[in-house]
DNA sequence: GCAGAACGGTTGCAAGTGCAACAACCTGAT
DNA sequence: ATCAGGTTGTTGCACTTGCAACCGTTCTGC
């Protein structure tokens, strides 16, 4: 395709800049990669969407949980987390219960069927993650972590 | 918020998996967040969307390049750049030229316009690295460079 | 030199998304 | 008791996105 890489007219000049070294970009397209590997996974075996999979994972992992809670906890917008519920309910996977005494909550949880499921995705999720760190080898997963944890304490957090 | 995470119900149990822990899920939320920061930068500044910009610092960092090229180096599909290109064409920011010997293609240049807005934006840009840079501090940086890399290298790439 | 595959780029469409607005509900001060 | 202000969760809407289909063009093998 004659790569643009090989021609003359580019960067590291001082008034452009290599889009392939920007590191926003850089980690942006590492999120994206990874992201969409491991949604092939779920989606072909269970035909889950990102927001369906992360809301079934925070309530498997809670037990019994508010779509408020689901949201913070796994950083969604709770339009999506809304919609991610009423998807999963409608397959069974999980019910909803009224509180008892403040009545615009809604606890969530999972049904028998949707537990069995959630295993299975969490053994999916738990061998992609060990496939993962394995290509990437010890070091380099090392350091992914320690950068990650690194903007989550210092950029996320304040 | 009586956050879940202080409720026993919950994680490293065995057939239950730990969202915060989970690789995948941190480095996509990590990548989110820089993003969406970087992306409120050039937005408010320009009005540019993330595809957008993507277009316009390939373009200003080749000089001129078709649209294949452009979606190969910034990891879009061809839609997407399709419909940049004809929004950064609508502000008068690129041109298009016919290839001389094959009719279907055709090259991307920046007007003068365009090299004005995308120089400020590659200050933008080298300055809001920079930050981030200092707030994850030299280590941290330096090893979310490493992680970023394993994957281009290892994951990416084969 | 010609049919069929391959390629560059665009578009229609269905699905996904964020935002703002909303109804229902709770809380606290007066 | 009341009412302003905040919270929970849902929905309408406009916009974005990826996919497949498409057009025109070029390349390939026979």
């Amino acid at each position: 395709m004659n790569s643009p890489e090989q021609q003359a007219a580019d960067s590291s000049n001082d008034n452009s800049l290599a889009l392939e070294g920007f590191l926003p970009y850089r980690l942006a397209r590492a999120a994206e990669i990874i992201s969409r590997q491991f949604a092939t996974l779920y989606r072909e075996r269970h035909g889950l969407t990102r927001p369906e999979w992360r809301t079934l994972a925070t309530i498997g992992q809670f037990g019994r949980i508010t779509a408020t809670q689901i949201g913070a906890h796994s950083s969604m917008h709770k339009t999506k987390v809304s919609r991610a519920i009423r998807a999963l309910e409608q397959r069974k996977w999980v019910t909803r219960q009224a509180d008892d005494i403040d009545r615009r909550v809604e606890h969530i949880e999972l049904t028998r069927e949707g537990r069995t499921h959630y295993r299975d995705l969490v053994t999916l999720a738990r061998s992609y993650e060990a496939k993962l760190v394995a290509k990437l080898g010890e070091t380099g997963a090392g350091q992914l972590e320690a950068g990650i944890s690194a903007i989550e304490t210092k950029i996320a957090r304040p």
